[in-house]
Order: C-alpha cells, then structure tokens, then sequence
DNA sequence: AATGAATGAGGTTTCATTCAT
DNA sequence: CATGAATGAAACCTCATTCAT
C-alpha cells in the first residue's frame, strides 16, 4: 500500500518512455493514429503496460498533449517572472519556440481536439481542463504585468484568443498534407504558416490593447 | 463517364440526402462519428449507396463541412456584393447567423480538421481546397471595397484569420463536454463563446485595420 | 426491406455452418473453448459474419447446445406420439441415442452451465428459457399418455429430473479427463457412465411411479 | 521439502484466508468468476502470493470447492456414526443444511465441473478424485448401516446419484438468472429449487431401494 | 443504380502468470 | 516469504469497404 517512494520516479519514467514514444511514432507518421501496441513497442515496454498507466489511448493522446502544453506554460511563465519588461517580440518567440516549433505540438492539438469524446474519460477531461485552468490562471496574471491589460481575466482572455488563433491557423493551412498549392489563389491560402502567424498574431494582440486600452 | 442527363439532377438528390442525413445523425449525437451505416439508414438508402456517391467515409464528412461553407460563403458574398457599406457588425451578424449559429457547424469543422490526415483521399482533398480558394479570392476581392484592406490578399488573409479564432476558440471553450466549469478559474476559460467570440474578432479586425492603414 | 425469400434458407444454410463448425471444434478439442476466429474458419466464413447471426460467442454456443436439445425433443415428442405404448426401456433407448451418445450433448451443456452468466444476453436466454419451456410442455404431456402420471406438470418434473441426473452424473463421474481410476475406490467413482446411468434413470422413474401411484 | 515446523500452521492460516476471500467474492458477485487480484486483495495478500499456495486459479477455485464437500462429508460421516438410526428426513436436513442451504455451493460446483477441463494441473484433479473417493467410500459404507442398501459400492452409488441430482437440478431450475418465468410452463420449468429437490431425492432413493430390495 | 451480406484488418482491453527485488 | 510491476497472449467485437446479385 505504502511503498511509492521507490515507484514514484520509476512511474514517472515510464510515463515519460510511453510519452516519448507516442510523440515519435506520431512524428514518424502523421499521417496515422499509433495503435496503443506501436506505441508500447516503441517504448520498449508491452501493450498491456500502457494500461497500467493510461486509462486508455485517447488518454495517452491527451497527456502527451498535456506535456507539450505543460512546457510552454512553464516557459511563459518563467519569461514573465523575470524582472524585466517582455514586448510582444518575447511572446512571439516564446510561441515560434514552444509551439509553432514544436512539430507535434499542433498536430496533437488539432487531434485530441477532433478526438477528445471518443475514448477520454470524463474525469480525465475534467482533470485536464482544471490543471489547464490553473495555469492559465497564473500566467495571466504575470501577462497583467507586463502588457496594458485591465486585469486577470484579460491576460486569461488574451492568451486563450492567441491560442485559438496558433490552433485554427494551423489547421487551416498546414494540417492537410503538403504537395498541394499549385495555384495561385491556393498559394494565398497556404502562405508560411509562421509569417502568417505572426501578423495575425500582432494584430489581435494590438487590436486588444488599444481596445481595451485606446488612449494608451 | 456518359452520365445520363436526367440522373444528374437524381445524383444530386441522393448527395443532399446523405449529406441531410449525415448533419442529422452528428447534431443527434454530437459525441460519436456516425458510422456508414447509420448514414445510410437515416438516408434511407442502403450502405452501399454511400459508396456510389462518395469515395470514403471521410469524403463524405468532408463534402458535408463544405456545404456549411458554402453556405456562409454564399451569404457573404451576397450581402458584399450589395452596394451599401458593409460593417463590422454585418459580418458578426453574418458570423452568428451562418457559422457559430449553425449547429453542426463548428464540431464537423473540429472534426475534419482531425482526421482529414485519415481517409480523404488527396484528390478530394485537393479539389476541396481548390473550391474554397475561389470562394475565398472571391470574398477577400469583395472584402476591399467595405473595409480599408490594402488588397485582395489582405481581405483573404482577414478572412482567414478570422475563421481560424472562430474555429480555435470554439475547440477551447466549447467542444468538450459541457458540466465541467466547476472553478472560478475554469470559469473564466469558458465564458459564453458568443461573446468572446464577439469581443476577439472585434479585437482582430480593429488591430488589422490600425496596423494595414495605422492613420485611417 | 422485404427480401427475406431467398435469405430465409441463406440465413439457416449460414447458422448450421456455424453450429456446425462450433460442435465439429469442440469435439476435436474438448478441453478448450473454441474462439470466434477458429468457429469462423472452421465454417470456412469469416469471423465478423459470425457476428450477423449470433451476438456473442456465448449465444453461439447456447444455440448449439440448443439444436442438441431440439433434436432429442423431436425425437421423444416423435417417439410419443405414436399410438403404441412407450415403454421405460423406450426412454432408455433414446436417452442413449439423443444425448449420452451425441458425443459433444454433455460437455457442452456443463459449458453453458457454467458459463452462462457470462456473455449472453437477458433476452437470449429468457427466449432459450421460453421456447425450452415450450418443448418440455409439449413432452410432458404426451409423456402422461404412456406412463402412470398425474398429470403434466408430473410429466414436465420427470423430465426435467431425468435431465438433472443425467447431467450431474456426467459431470461427476465424465467431465474430468480420463487416464485418472488408478485405484479401487477411484473406480467405484467412474464407473461406466452409461450403466450407472441406466440404473439411476430406472430407479428414479420406479421411485416416481410408486410415490404418484403407490397402488399402480 | 524442508519445511520449517511454525510455517505449516502460517501455511494453513494462508490458505484460509485465500478460499474465504475467493467464496466471499464469488457470493458478492455471482455472476463473474473472481480474478485472481481480487481474491488476493479481499484476502489481504499481494497477487503473487496466491501462487505460493495453488498452482492456478482454477485450482484455488478446486479447493475452495472441495472445503464445501469436505464440510458435508463431515457433517454426514460424523451423523451417519451416531447409533441412532439415520431417516431419509436426516438425509434431507443435512442437504439443505450443507449444500443447498450453503449459498455458494452449488454455483461453485457448477463453475467447477465448467472449467475443470482449462487450469487444473492433472495432478490435482486426480489428488481431489482420491480424496473425494476416500470420503465417499467412508460415507458410503456408514450408509449401509442405516438404510437398505446391498453393499458399500451401493451406498457410493446413491450417493453419487444423489449429489448428481441436486447439482443438475440446481443448474436447471436456479443457476441461470432470476426474473425470467412470465409464463405458465416457464412456472413449471423453474418451482422452489428446494421444493423440487426434496421431491426428486425422495423419489430417488425410493426408487433405490425398492429396486435393490424390492420386498423390503 | 441499388443492395446488403460478407469481409477481415484493426483496435482495445483483460488477466493469469512470472520474477526481480 | 512476500510482493506487485511487467508481461503478452488471447479474446472479443466494430465497421469501412467491396462485390455478386
């Protein structure tokens, strides 16, 4: 009952194996869903494992995302913890670095997005959601201090808006698979993904604080 | 090949039939993918038909998002091509009436996003995109003569960004199961996505016009 | 919708495959329960056809043990419709023919026994229950015409604890592997199946009689 | 083989532990055959730890089985040795008091004679054959002192006849789940178990000893 | 054109058993 | 002795797709 002191990090190592191999197979090809045997097998460990650890796939689908999420929170919210001002320049960075740079980041977003009410339990659901909340939380109020913002809620708000605009981006126009884009107006639909971005991006963080902010 | 004259019209038919009854089932069941067979069955045609009319599952989930598309784009440019000026609070009124109004709209978007890497086959996924790039061109060249856009590309760029905060906002705060929200925090990350939505895209628009035509 | 002409004997050719198939399998390996894939490929079909016809593993099975049964009713409700007299030796004849000597009858029927609770279905064992109840009616009464009972239900008891001492007996001195009666005592455990057989059916129906008709 | 002296009582004190845990489980939950971590864990033991008392779980299962017959057997040698004349009432007390009347008895025989031919080392079925020959010859014997019976293997017989009876009268009329019986004849094929089964044995050993002496 | 029976790959999950600690 | 994490074979069942009629 009361032995996980040993367990404790060996658990979190084959967590960290189960997620490292659902991210590469992912990588590998993303052009399929890895079945809950690749995945075992890729990290080495038996299908029936994964169980001991997953509810089921979709769950693992989920934390891998929650891992990738997890990271750039942490990097977010250490950036803001410094003493010094961020500019809109450091938010941009911080996302080409965390999310836009991280291959599988949108991908697996646009996946648990689309796939989240099939095999995830509602309390993982919710889970997840509170531990998302939570960061959220916190980062949106270190944002408060370094961007013209009225409060809490709209650093939250800010951040949730730039997030849906990184997510429906991407899926707009790099999730399909390349080798399209032989046309010209199709060229306008499928422009570089990070150039598209960060105009957006600007504009919506720019159209935000004079709004809420017009004098400023 | 030598299509009869008269089973056009009978082709067409069979297409709206499935595609109603496809959009009938998700709104019915927004938490699981309808199966072919159900689709049929609602159509009230036999499973095989499906494959008369479309190449796969997902073809056929694909052919139903773009009728909502088409739908909106329609309307849109309709009320463009109308000589009075069109504002901002048209196009949120365009908006909530053919996109975030419609119901299967937004989770049948979520869900082609999701697996459209799966069994679309490329050719329809080309010509899809191929048809909403018209659409597009057509709608950002109209976008120009209401609002202070620097060009067409700037109208199809808008027009993007703007649907990608619909569609990414709409996965943040809606798509998971409702009841969950049990959380001053996890409040705040789903508030009413109509007035978000209402207040990012307000923020969106703003910022591009400031930063195309920074002394209009 | 209304095609089932030339369905109806389809259907019934494809039940008796499997039934067949089931029996042939279990026969051959009776100490272990046959999967859904070596059914199906035994039936020269495949494995998800066996579930168009059955909804479990265990409804197979039931069925089987079911057409086992059916045959022995027929021939008893057979045997007992001919005007001539029945005689107890009669009984004993078809109790060897129908169910001692059909060599997968016992086995299977512990199986089900024992397994029932498992996979099937409520309504698939009320309905086995129901029509099971029908045939035992149907003999019980024709079993009043030639033998000293009081009545039907007299008939339908007699039947039924025939059924149990002929079931419990094979399980207790049948089901286990052979190879085991190296000793005195052992063997007065196993004896020859179908004697003690004979003997316990005859003094249980002599034991009935003289309780209903003690003067008879 | 070198067995420490203080283990044996250890040993035996595990061992009971281990069939009380499995007979409660299966009384809680009699439609599912228990798992071997359940029964570890409502014994308050560790999984492996079953395997250092019983080769299987289908030998624990043999075992938890034979300790109900083992309880009878007492319970009817120690009876059948008083001085006293035995009466047939005698005979149906002790059933009802240590079989029927003992809730997991009879399922668990049932499951047993169902799953013997899977786990079960040979080694220990023919073990639990011996030890039930062994009792059986003992009770058997007894028997002839207090009834008519010709010899011991007589007594053995009706014995046997007897347990075959009760078990397959329990695996008609009881083991399948309650709440069927909406119909008239469905009410005949399932009366009181014990009702039944009072009748059937006295009929049964009636039958019996009127064969065996019939001018008795 | 329409059907729907047949297919069978594919997926998830369970669980008895082992073995290093 | 005891443990329980790991195993991995085995089993069931679904469902998109095909094709003979």
């Amino acid at each position: 009952m009361s032995r996980p002191p040993a367990s404790a990090e060996a658990r979190e190592h084959r967590i960290t194996q189960l997620l490292d191999a659902a991210v590469s197979l992912w990588l590998q090809h993303p052009e399929r869903i890895p079945g809950v045997a690749e995945v075992a097998d890729e990290a080495g460990l038996a299908k029936g494992t994964v169980y001991l650890y997953f509810r089921s796939k979709e769950d693992l689908l989920l934390a891998a995302h929650e891992r990738h999420a997890e990271i750039f929170f942490s990097a977010l919210i250490a950036r803001a913890s410094e003493s010094e001002r961020m500019s809109l320049d450091d938010m941009m960075r911080l996302t080409r670095e965390y999310i836009a740079g991280v291959p599988a980041f949108l991908p697996l977003a646009t996946l648990v997005a689309g796939l989240m009410h099939k095999g995830v339990t509602p309390e993982s659901a919710q889970a997840f959601d509170q531990r998302m909340a939570v960061r959220l939380g916190a980062a949106g109020e270190l944002l408060c201090k370094h961007f013209p913002l009225p409060d809490v809620v709209g650093g939250v708000r800010l951040l949730m808006r730039s997030y849906a605009l990184i997510l429906g981006l991407w899926q707009i126009t790099g999730c399909c698979a390349p080798g399209h884009a032989n046309d010209e107006v199709a060229a306008m639909l499928r422009p570089d993904y990070l150039t598209e971005l960060d105009a957006a991006l600007r504009a919506l963080w720019q159209g935000t604080f004079n709004r809420e902010f017009p004098h400023a």
